[in-house]
RNA sequence: GCACCCGUAGCUCAGCUGGAUAGAGCGCUGCCCUCCGAAGGCAGAGGCCACACGUUCGAAUCGUGUCGGGUGCACCA
């Protein structure tokens, strides 16, 4: 299914030939033979560096390689031109059959079209989100959502085990502003007048809740001390604040696998177990930090307290997990629930944080690292942040000055499918510019746009030929007979197509969903240029009137295209548009 | 002061495992609708890939350093 592998694999094959004809020394590494689409279009279809990376440790010049390897890749059928260029690069150029031949295996793949088994079933974790559940998800929240949940299905995709994880902070002391603050609203139900103090928090989603407490407590707990509700209302407001934040997720089409609770990790001997596990390897101990240097702190003060000994996996400093009072810091428990993750078997960890948690990614990748003995490779991707614009200008996010824009506002304003794609049009870690405007605007300046319009267009092909009495269910459109797009265009198509396999298991290995956008945005663009080529030459149009043989032939090559698009789109969390 | 991320066309950004003449969109200059959706396409101009050194047959890509921008920096979560 994947060309570029199948033609390596004959590349390899035919280095192994020219070892057992002495023409190569035994003793190869072939593990830097590269089978890759050439920058240019004209230098032909592949392009391999096989010559190149053996030269040295065959003692021979590459020129010398890639002529002898040219002579035995022509006796394939597939292979019409082995051209030797620049410096030893060998350009292959295969017979257009094989490139169209993947229009009917996508057809009849479907949406599955270049899954793929490199994952090999392993599990995966990735955990995503993970807001403090003390209000609704900001549009911070909303790319780390986004890029965490494409990122699940990418892999998904690649056949890896996927579990998507969500890590509820509901240990901390945030949940008791959450509660006290829980409690003035219901102190206002119960009609009372109330002041939102520092140290509260002020939102108005907090009202239902405060009503829900009135409801089920009526005015029993006004004017009790805090001892008797706080623990109630806790819990109370986290479960308020979690059915919000799955509502929020739901909105983008995001459901969780797992919510795991920070506060199910105390008292159950877990953390001490995981820091247990630490101190077998002696790497717990008690000691005294160095102040920070360059930025003192005024109020700091030597003070012993139990460490992690992070530096001997690669973090600078040594951690605390344990404050000065002997109660654990926020590092404990976060330790004892990767514990967890590890102890639930799987192979490999990632995590995504908000920009802000970019100083602790290397104590957390030290505590994996030392947990598991190094086995569990875990990866941390960092979201940078979402800069808005109204009009072309940019407006700044403020608690205080009512401007708190939500998961919610952004996709009740624009939808989730142009929320989700434009999110996943930049690396993660590059900041990200969302114009409320033009990620609505209806041109080819918006890639979610151009995109969508180039299946849209398929379809009313589609539509234009059906109309005019021609089946084009995939069931037909499989069996036809590729011969007629011999068209450079046609090819071009066919080739991007091509290249889907491989692309997607680029984007799994690195993690890297936005590599996904990239691609669907230059197969559209293929499309679109094709499509066009159809106003001056007619006979590349895609609905010959005069032969539906040949309308088959190249609206099942168009059909293709629409198939990857619509597999791509899937992975991405964003649905395909038949019609705009 | 330290750590992490970033520096590619006027602007916003791609660029794979190091590979050939470094790509796209916007903007700019022209052109293409009696024709499957012009919501589109084609062509042109525009680059010291921040800088320096190193590794290499070969560096935007890897390493080190410098400069510039962003973020985070005990006992918060």
């Amino acid at each position: 299914m994947n060309l570029f592998a199948d033609i390596r694999t004959l590349v390899l094959d035919s280095l192994t030939a020219l070892q057992s004809e002495g023409v190569l020394p035994a003793d190869l590494d072939f593990t830097n033979v590269a089978v890759e689409p050439p920058r240019d279009a004209l230098h032909g279809d592949m392009a391999t560096n096989a010559a190149m990376v053996l030269a040295k440790p065959a003692k021979s010049k590459p020129r010398d390689i890639a002529e002898a390897l040219a002579a035995k890749l022509l006796q394939d059928d597939r292979i019409t031109a082995a051209d030797v260029a620049g410096p030893g690069f060998l350009n292959l150029t295969l017979d257009p059959a094989s490139w169209t031949a993947i229009v009917p295996l996508a057809i009849q793949s479907g949406a599955d079209f270049g899954r793929s088994d490199m994952g090999q079933g392993k599990k995966v974790n990735v955990e995503y989100v993970s807001a403090n559940p003390t209000g609704p998800l900001h549009v911070g929240h909303t790319r780390g959502a986004v890029f965490g949940d494409a990122l699940a299905s990418l892999l998904d995709f690649a056949g890896y085990d996927v579990t998507r994880e969500y890590y509820i902070n509901d240990g901390g002391a945030q949940v008791d502003v959450l509660a006290r603050s829980a409690y003035l609203r219901y102190l206002e139900a119960n009609g009372q007048e109330v002041a939102f103090e520092d140290g509260t928090y002020p939102g108005d989603y907090l009202i239902p809740v405060g009503e829900a407490l009135k409801e089920k407590y009526g005015d029993s707990l006004v004017g009790k001390p805090e001892s008797e509700w706080l623990a109630d209302l806790r819990a109370f407001g986290t479960e308020a604040m979690m059915d919000m934040i799955r509502a929020d997720l739901k909105a983008l089409n995001i459901e969780m696998d797992v919510f795991y609770s920070e506060k199910s990790l105390y008292g159950t001997g877990r953390i001490e177990a995981a820091i247990d596990s630490l101190k077998d390897k002696g790497l717990i101990y008690e000691g005294v930090l160095e102040p920070p240097k360059g930025k003192k702190p005024e109020d700091w003060e030597p003070r012993e307290q139990t460490l992690f000994k992070s530096t001997e996996h690669g973090d600078d400093v040594d951690r605390p997990v344990k404050k000065s009072d002997g109660s654990w810091t926020y590092f404990a428990p976060d330790i004892a629930y990767h514990y967890d993750k590890i102890s639930r078997g799987y192979d490999a960890l990632i995590d995504i944080f908000g920009a802000d948690h970019g100083g602790y990614v290397k104590r957390m990748k030290a505590a994996v690292s030392a947990l598991s003995d190094g086995q569990v490779p875990v990866d941390i991707k960092l979201t940078q942040l979402v800069k808005l614009f109204k009009d072309g200008e940019p407006f700044k996010m403020s608690k205080r000055a009512g401007t708190f824009i939500t998961l919610r506002d952004v996709v009740e304003q624009v939808g989730p499918d142009v929320t989700r794609f434009h999110m996943l049009t930049r690396k993660q870690d590059a900041p990200l510019d969302f114009d409320f405007d033009k990620v609505l605007e209806q041109s080819k300046e918006n890639p979610v746009f151009y995109v969508q319009y180039a299946n849209a267009r398929i379809c009313s092909v589609m539509r234009k030929a059906n109309e005019a009495g021609v089946d084009t269910s995939d069931a037909i459109l499989a069996t036809a007979d590729m011969g007629a797009n011999t068209h450079p265009a046609e090819l071009a198509l066919a080739r991007k197509l091509a290249e889907w396999p491989r692309l997607l298991e680029l984007a799994a290995k690195h993690n890297e969903p936005h590599r996904v956008s990239f691609y669907l945005y230059e197969l559209a663009a293929e499309y679109h240029s094709l499509h066009n080529l159809g106003k001056a030459e007619p006979q590349l149009r895609f609905w010959q009137a005069d032969s539906t043989d040949l309308s088959l032939s190249k609206i099942a090559l168009i059909r293709a295209v629409s198939v990857v698009l619509s597999a791509g789109l899937g992975i991405l969390g964003v649905t395909p548009m038949t019609e705009m």
